[in-house]
DNA sequence: GTTTAGCACTTGGACTATTAGAGTGCTAAA
DNA sequence: TTTAGCACTCTAATAGTCCAAGTGCTAAAC
């Protein structure tokens, strides 16, 4: 158990450190506390921190950098909960605009101001309902042997994608098809319809189409872009300004790793406890992945009522000024509840 | 003029420095070229390519390295035109597979192979006809007041976007502007059509709707995807491990150029000459920007016949091996216009 | 018992020499 | 025209010096 003054002393450590980058000595900390000891009480104190692993030194005179569990510890318990400014507040309530067409232009707006706003990479995921089912399919021929398949969701989600027809194709069994799809399909859960996709809905469609694959594939592939979790991710680019380390085979891995959208919301999904707060994430905390020891991952659900919860995310450096981001993330993370419910409530229930 | 033997040296200066990187000396110069002279000669041919702006020094006593002009008078005249590998035309040749749905996959596609040939970050451009038409639009009811707007232009390009309609729209006031459009603008060039859709067509919406912005918005932002030059990159990544200068700011600056279509497109384009070869440019040959002084871009056009001309190019160091990149692109060009014309033939003439 | 002043000790960084190696340019001989 | 030889230049690496910043410890002060 840390006392008082050697919370404040850890706190003024990370404070120091996260801004300025430099490994913090005992005399300039000295300036930095809020109460009058000299650097030798200091030293003492530290030698305490450092015993607890909370801080480490860089070689055996340097001054001191805060650990992983430094972090960890100011993260839980020295946060400076009034951190966000008025500034980043009328920010976050005026970024977002007021006429967007689809709830994905707002989520994928979201990651670009979060990114912005933290000059991190900011990630969000758009609210999820537990159950999507599947509410309707449809080819629409567009001339030309055109054809653009067109699947809609009971959450709202549509997805199409447009395809040429093989020659000598049955344009009335295709019509069957898509009538047995409707038929059988529309109205269970997607992860039912996946299923199915692969085991009796094969056999009927032999009835009306010889070699049914193409078709369901097409099917399929429509399916599985409306099923898929859709990260939006602003400020990439940011990544490379942590100027630290900056390995560049590192980084190939980080930007490959956001590329997956699967593995990624894994990273993200892990920890969207129930309290629906905050959470930060530090170096190894985040995924075995050596490769972002350096960094911390700040992730923040949000409530949309009955229309499920969504992610916001922000990936950045572990010396980062904690309080500032975590208190962006969670105004913004109640900004945006707010907005989706209401465009929600706009598309859905007028 | 250059002797024959200066340009044995200039190749030779070349060769070395793409593969080793490092500036090369006249004594271990020597013993790459295919004649026997002593260093001595070697240093004072040299002295005239470095008289002609072919070669410079780093300092004063450090070796020789090709200036762009050396690359240049090295890709202008001096390239081996076998440079393509056996193993490098089997990869080609075989790693496009043959099940494409789309043509827009292929081309792709091929960005990914290439970048994945040359270890450098690809483009790929899809063939154009020169006017495409505007050959339909619809929008077509999803319930729930859920639309999907699908443009179709002339070339098979399908572009759709799903929206959602304001509470209390008049549905048989949009059919009739939809019936607008197809009867007004189908048939003329997309160009037209952006510009009539900046003119006449409000006014005469206005018939139907009373405040058209909204829907023309719609109309006109599918319009806009449709109508853009749609380039696939290929191993973006890649551009990160050219280990030289790194700057941080100039690499966000040349991701950032790579995420605008518009100023890519303009890169690309300034030099498909009508010959339809392969073009190499090199430094600040490729735009005027200076973050690119160090890359060089390597762009071919691939002709399909009626169906248009497309581009592919590859953008990689100054310092690269000219003579099997050239190659690649070379033989990857013939390839995929071989590929893409029995496409096309096989999507819209059968 | 804490706190502090004082001091010896450690370390990295900046600066300076020094040296070895690679390369050039020039000259004079082949 | 070519080449051997040599003086000269510059870089990169190494080692030495010095300074500033920081630590740990001890003994005195509070």
């Amino acid at each position: 158990m840390l006392t008082q003054r050697q919370k404040k002393i850890l706190q003024a450590i990370v404070r120091q450190y996260t801004s300025t980058g430099q490994p913090v000595g005992s005399k300039h900390l000295v300036e930095k506390l809020p109460f009058k000891v000299s650097s030798a009480t200091v030293r003492n104190e530290m030698v305490v921190l450092e015993k607890n692993g909370l801080i480490n030194k860089q070689h055996s005179s340097s001054g001191r950098v805060p650990s992983k569990k430094g972090y960890r510890y100011y993260v839980d318990h020295l946060l400076d909960p009034s951190a966000v400014t008025d500034n980043d507040l009328l920010v976050i309530q005026n970024s977002l605009g007021d006429n967007y067409q689809k709830i994905d232009e707002i989520v994928s707006h979201s990651a670009d101001i979060l990114s912005n706003l933290t000059s991190y990479t900011a990630f969000a995921l758009k609210p999820e309902q537990a159950d999507v089912r599947l509410s309707g399919f449809r080819l629409v021929p567009l001339g030309d042997q055109k054809v653009i398949a067109i699947l809609v969701t009971d959450s709202g989600n549509v997805e199409s994608q447009s395809f040429t027809l093989p020659r000598n194709v049955d344009t009335e069994a295709i019509e069957s098809v898509v009538r047995l799809i409707n038929d059988q399909l529309v109205g269970h859960e997607l992860s039912e319809v996946v299923k199915r996709l692969n085991t009796d809905i094969p056999i009927k469609v032999t009835h009306y189409l010889e070699s049914p694959e193409g078709f369901l594939d097409i099917f399929d592939s429509v399916l599985k872009n409306a099923a898929r979790d859709r990260f939006y991710v602003g400020g990439r680019l940011n990544l490379l300004g942590f100027s630290d380390h900056q390995d560049p085979h590192d980084l190939q891995t980080i930007y490959r790793l956001l590329d997956q959208s699967d593995s990624l919301s894994h990273l993200l999904d892990a920890d969207s406890k129930p309290d629906g707060g905050v959470h930060v994430r530090i170096g190894n905390e985040i995924a075995d992945n050596q490769v972002l020891d350096d960094y911390s991952l700040i992730t923040a659900t949000y409530d949309v009522d009955q229309y499920g919860k969504g992610i916001i995310a922000v990936l950045g450096p572990t010396r980062m000024p904690y309080s500032r981001t975590i208190g962006i993330v969670n105004a913004f993370r109640q900004e945006l509840a707010k907005r989706l419910l209401g465009y929600y409530r706009h598309f859905y229930d007028s």
